[in-house]
DNA sequence: AATCACCTCAACCGCCGTATT
DNA sequence: GAATACGGCGGTTGAGGTGAT
């Protein structure tokens, strides 16, 4: 996410109230919200509280739909919205409650506190779908969902272990799947690090189930360490990560991946 | 410096379920 | 029960930003 200032960027700098101020028929606005416009809604909000959106749109002054105001006041102007980059934990329930429910963007948001489901969606399009297209894999395939688990996940957690020791937020894998649920029975540094890795090394142990499962791909895992990405290679007729982590491989906020897949030889693959 | 292509994300649209009349 | 209003959700769009050429 851009700074605040950036992301109020497509906010108007200036109201105007003539036929120029992107007012349609009926004399309701559209478009970009201005700095005026959010200050009467906050106010309005602050002195009424929010909800009854149409009654507020028509008594706040402002010229916009309930539902503009609406989505207005709870994807950017409500005081609990999280600006920034979402963290590897906030990604990790994104993909692992994504496989779970579906484009649920509402449901998974509810388990990300101060993310919205339109930031969700977001992110979903633009960078995990982005990277079905470089793989030119359909982002709904099974395939598509099996890499997720089977390596971004992973990395995820290794991203996570990388950062640990200042941040770890627990909270948030919590607010998860059980699974991961299992990360939060302890608030002592050593005992988190631990519960991680038992999740790290759980995911990698289906990365070896769902591989040997398929019977097409022979790899090397070094046991004991065997959820860090530095020694986790595969080998057979493709080779999606070729051993020593390339740090180029590591973009810092979307983490993922030019570079990490050898795309032409995941043609075997995608014809699963 | 200008142009182009691509990316991001705020905002809109249409649909659906629920509440109210 | 029918009609209408409203709120919420997921899909989509397009303006603005940014990097490459």
């Amino acid at each position: 996410m851009p700074s605040s200032s950036s992301s109020l960027s497509k906010t108007t700098s200036s109201s105007s109230s003539s036929d120029d101020d992107g007012t349609g028929a009926g004399g309701l606005r559209r478009g970009p919200w201005t700095a005026e416009e959010d200050t009467l809604l906050i106010h309005y909000i602050a002195s009424h509280g929010e909800g009854r959106w149409n009654l507020l749109a028509k008594r706040s002054g402002l010229k916009r739909t309930g539902k503009s105001c609406r989505l207005r006041w709870l994807n950017y102007l409500k005081p609990d919205v999280k600006r920034g980059n979402l963290t590897p934990q906030e990604q990790l329930v994104i993909l692992d409650l994504h496989s779970k429910w579906g484009n649920r963007w509402s449901k998974i948001a509810q388990h990300l506190p101060g993310r919205t489901d339109n930031e969700i969606k977001n992110y979903w399009r633009t960078r995990v779908q982005k990277q079905a297209r470089h793989l030119k894999i359909d982002s709904n395939s099974t395939q598509f969902q099996e890499l997720i688990r089977c390596v971004w996940m992973p990395r995820l957690i290794q991203k996570i272990q990388l950062d640990q020791s200042s941040s770890w937020d627990s909270s948030l894998i919590n607010s998860a799947s059980p699974d991961h649920q299992v990360l939060c029975n302890s608030s002592s540094a050593a005992a988190v690090a631990a519960q991680q890795e038992e999740l790290g090394a759980r995911i990698l142990d289906q990365n070896v189930d769902f591989f040997q499962s398929q019977g097409e791909i022979n790899y090397n895992v070094d046991n004991n360490s065997s959820y860090d990405m530095d020694a986790f290679s595969l080998q057979g007729p493709f080779d999606i990560y070729n051993g020593s982590l390339d740090q180029n491989n590591w973009i810092e906020g979307d983490e993922f991946i030019y570079g990490l897949w050898n795309v032409d030889d995941l043609s075997q693959f995608r014809g699963r």
